[in-house]
DNA sequence: TATTGTTATACTCTATAACTATA
DNA sequence: TATAGTTATAGAGTATAACAATA
């Protein structure tokens, strides 16, 4: 890490929230352009594969799981079921719910989304070894963790 | 890492490129909401750093610090300049240059940006320890370069 | 009264293309 | 002809607030 004599200050280029936005951004950019292959958004794709992973979810759940705002979920949403690839359906034990589900269609999207993705992480992280990868997915799950705590502890 | 069993597919949760774009997402949210006391949005603040940190800089040299659009930059300066922040003056050695420095009243405002990013960086990481914090550092660093390389053999 | 989902809307960030001026 | 910077504009992503239906 480089420190500025004078300022006693890290430099831009070693702020770590900085990095990790732009690192970020990087990451999405990429997804979106793969992704556009598959005609689907990111956060599209993002509610396909957790569909495919988990099977018939709630919006609630959804909204949890992509930690996004439950409008963006109903757009997407809306988006998908208009092309067939998810369908709502309400929950009889609570009619208030959406239960959201892969269709037919959907679940042979899947598959392109994955390897979307895979080409997108192959490509940004070509010189990291797996142990590297692995790593960095255990670092930055933390960090989303504590975001996600102290959102809650917000919240309160 | 998990992997689903029937499809042998890397769970959501595990995708880095998804746990990349998200946890730079949060951490850009946070610096928003930061500098919001200063009045700067987060280029603005990042401008500001690095004019601090490296003195006065041309304009294609700000693009290039922070990987932005030129006319994302033309944007900001228009912002920093009305407000006294920053300047810019003709380069004499090539007059189609910009000389863009910041002003007493910028110098003045680094320390409060510097103080915002550092409360961010704390509540994000606040279970990094230092060792930690530079491994995701380096690490993040080797993906930005990777882009670069990427958007540079793209380009030619 | 609280919860689930919806709509309409506005704001931030970024990218594209066409332009001016200087080299 | 190429480069530095500018402008106008459009698009993606997100958030806010007010709302309907159900519990």
């Amino acid at each position: 890490m480089t420190v500025d004599e004078r300022s006693g200050r890290r430099q831009a280029t070693d702020r770590l929230g900085l990095v990790l936005a732009k690192s970020g951004h990087i990451a999405s950019v990429r997804i979106r352009k793969a992704l556009a292959v598959t005609g689907l958004k990111p956060g599209h794709g993002h509610v396909l594969l957790w569909l495919s992973d988990s099977g018939p979810m709630s919006q609630q759940a959804l909204i949890e799981a992509l930690g996004v705002d439950p409008s963006v979920l109903v757009a997407i949403l809306n988006d998908l079921e208009r092309d067939g690839i998810a369908v709502r359906r309400r929950d009889p034990a609570d009619r208030r719910r959406h239960i959201v589900e892969m269709s037919e269609r959907g679940a042979a999207l899947v598959d392109e989304v994955d390897a979307a993705l895979t080409a997108v992480e192959q490509e940004l992280f070509v010189d990291l070894d797996d142990g590297e990868i692995d790593l960095l997915r255990r670092l930055l799950a933390r960090v989303r963790a504590n975001a996600d705590e102290d959102a809650c502890a917000g919240e309160a």
